[in-house]
DNA sequence: TATTGTTATACTCTATAACTATA
DNA sequence: TATAGTTATAGAGTATAACAATA
């Protein structure tokens, strides 16, 4: 019997690259999570926008946009989307009323909820080959990766209680 | 003294997950190094390509197409630019005129010799964190999800000696 | 009629810039 | 004058479809 070996394989040198198996598969895994959450009729952005609410509290559009790196133009379409199903609030700050406060609904948590299923549903059949240790490692060594370039991947390591 | 702890940080929920992180981090590593071959007048793809060539001889155009999954189309614009440069060379299959056999030149070796560099120098860069050990970890960890969702992963074990 | 490579077209995504209302 | 949010526009990148040559 012939041992499959495609004969379309990438050329060896590639493969031997952690940068480009990072590359690739980075990019497999943001699709398929895109698509999954097309057909829940959201995208991904709007997991990202939910979770961060349901953190910390009342924050301003800029505020998100800063944090999650969107474009604050972007952010308006994706606000606009999550307010028409009623699932986060927008309101006027009295102090400054430039700034809009962006809440969490009641229906905004469930729906962050059954996101969160979703992605670890994603994320399970992603990992499938790695048991839970090596799932860890992998995850100790991208957030190494991580922190050292962009701060925001720190861990809020358990805010201070306030004063 | 107070820690920096940024106030404009990602959900920790996010940053818990190994998917997230992948993304992410894939994401910018192709970007990055999407910028350092346009600075050298070319692009990853070009990289690819002559890597490809390098590893098994004479290929036809859907042959190249097929093994790094790029379209048809694309590829044509790619080599184009290789072709322009003296890199590669495409001359006709006599025994069926519609194929191009592409083939690389001596001035491709060369060029592709200093784009190896290039990688190298990007990736040790990017894995900056992670010793030897660890590297080689992660891109264990890496390979076998990558294998389990694509064949053309799979490192060619030595080919069989043919006939 | 199917396939290889090529060209032309359309579409999506993103990034930029201009505008408003507040400050 | 500067800032928060919004809207409109333009550009890059990608995917699709049509096309010519050969089989």
């Amino acid at each position: 019997m012939n041992a499959e070996i495609p004969t379309n394989c990438f050329p060896a040198e590639l493969v031997a690259s952690p940068g480009f198996l990072l590359g690739r598969l980075g990019m497999s895994f943001k699709t398929e999570t895109m698509e999954e959450f097309e057909q829940a009729g959201f995208s991904g952005y709007h997991y990202s926008i939910l979770a961060l609410l349901d953190e910390g509290s009342r924050k301003t559009q800029s505020a998100i946009a800063d944090a999650l790196k969107y474009d604050p133009s972007q952010l308006v379409a994706l606000l606009d989307g999550l307010e028409e199903r009623g699932l986060v609030e927008r309101r006027r700050d009295p102090d400054d009323r430039r700034r809009q406060m962006v809440t969490l609904t009641p229906a905004g948590r469930q729906q962050l909820a059954s996101f969160r299923k979703l992605v670890r549903k994603i994320e399970d059949e992603f990992l499938a080959p790695l048991d839970e240790d090596e799932r860890a490692a992998l995850h100790d060594l991208l957030l190494r990766i991580a922190v050292e370039r962009d701060a925001r991947f720190a861990i809020p390591a358990a805010a201070p209680s306030a004063s």
